[in-house]
DNA sequence: TTGCTACTTAAAGTCGACTTGAGGTCAAGG
DNA sequence: CCTTGACCTCAAGTCGACTTTAAGTAGCAA
């Protein structure tokens, strides 16, 4: 496949594979001429590299858990932490719409004042102020 | 409370304080001198955006979904919205999630050859390559 | 009253994730 | 063989979310 084809079959434009390519995300299997080839399974890796950003991981930290070729490269251990990581994040992301449901529902002049809001807050919220999650930038 | 007490109870740093009250998220309600204050209600306003934040949403969005007072100030009909992209993101956190945890636990050489990591894989990706989520982007 | 220090503003810098632009190459069709 | 247009590289630009820096001001203790 050459670049046009990844281009549609994936939706992505050029400069983000090309991008991608420089970053170690994914490798071309080889050139003609200056052009690069790709093969089929770049699909898979992108929809992968895909998945991941919108679980909230940054490219590098893509780059980090998968190979060039789609790969794992780290230790089981750590993959379990990666997942109690989206676990914390799921509870947030829950009780924010949980309080977004709510908040239309309710009538609460400010939902800040509600206490049914507060309490999705604050379960949602526990810690969350202030910090700082690692590297992770939500999908757009 | 003057900035450094926001600061201290916040655990943000005054500059990011300023910055949002900028960006109209939140409001002091005057000044001592040329000193901010601000009323304890603050606090509540930046739980609210740091939750905000967490669930993938950006400052431009929770800026328009909260005034500076902290009360919602766009319809239902978009609050249901954004609780429904929530529901997906939350799908695909999940997805990724139980993906990261069978990759802990599976052999198969490359999990992009295992059937059961495809299948988790297309629960979450379907739709998402080559998308772009509006305009959110979470956490640092 | 002085002076320390915490506060202030405005502008510039940083970082991640790309996109855009300028200028160049070459595979393929006519 | 020649042109065309898709592809190439490299550098610079953009955007969001802040942080840093420089230079100034003022509340408050001594």
């Amino acid at each position: 496949m050459d670049i046009s084809e990844v281009v549609r079959r994936s939706g992505l434009p050029a400069s983000t594979l090309r991008f991608y390519e420089q970053k170690g995300l994914i490798a071309s299997v080889g050139r003609r001429g200056l052009h690069r080839v790709f093969a089929a399974g770049v699909l898979e890796q992108l929809s992968l590299i895909a998945l991941g950003r919108a679980a909230g991981f940054s490219l590098n930290e893509i780059a980090a858990m998968f190979g060039a070729d789609g790969r794992p490269r780290i230790e089981r251990q750590q993959l379990l932490e990666k997942a109690d990581e989206l676990d914390q994040s799921i509870k947030q992301l829950t009780a924010m719409r949980d309080g977004l449901r709510h908040a239309a529902a309710c009538s609460a002049p400010s939902h800040l004042e509600c206490p049914r809001f507060r309490r999705l807050m604050g379960l949602a919220g526990a810690g969350v102020i202030g910090e700082r999650r690692n590297g992770t930038s939500a999908k757009t």
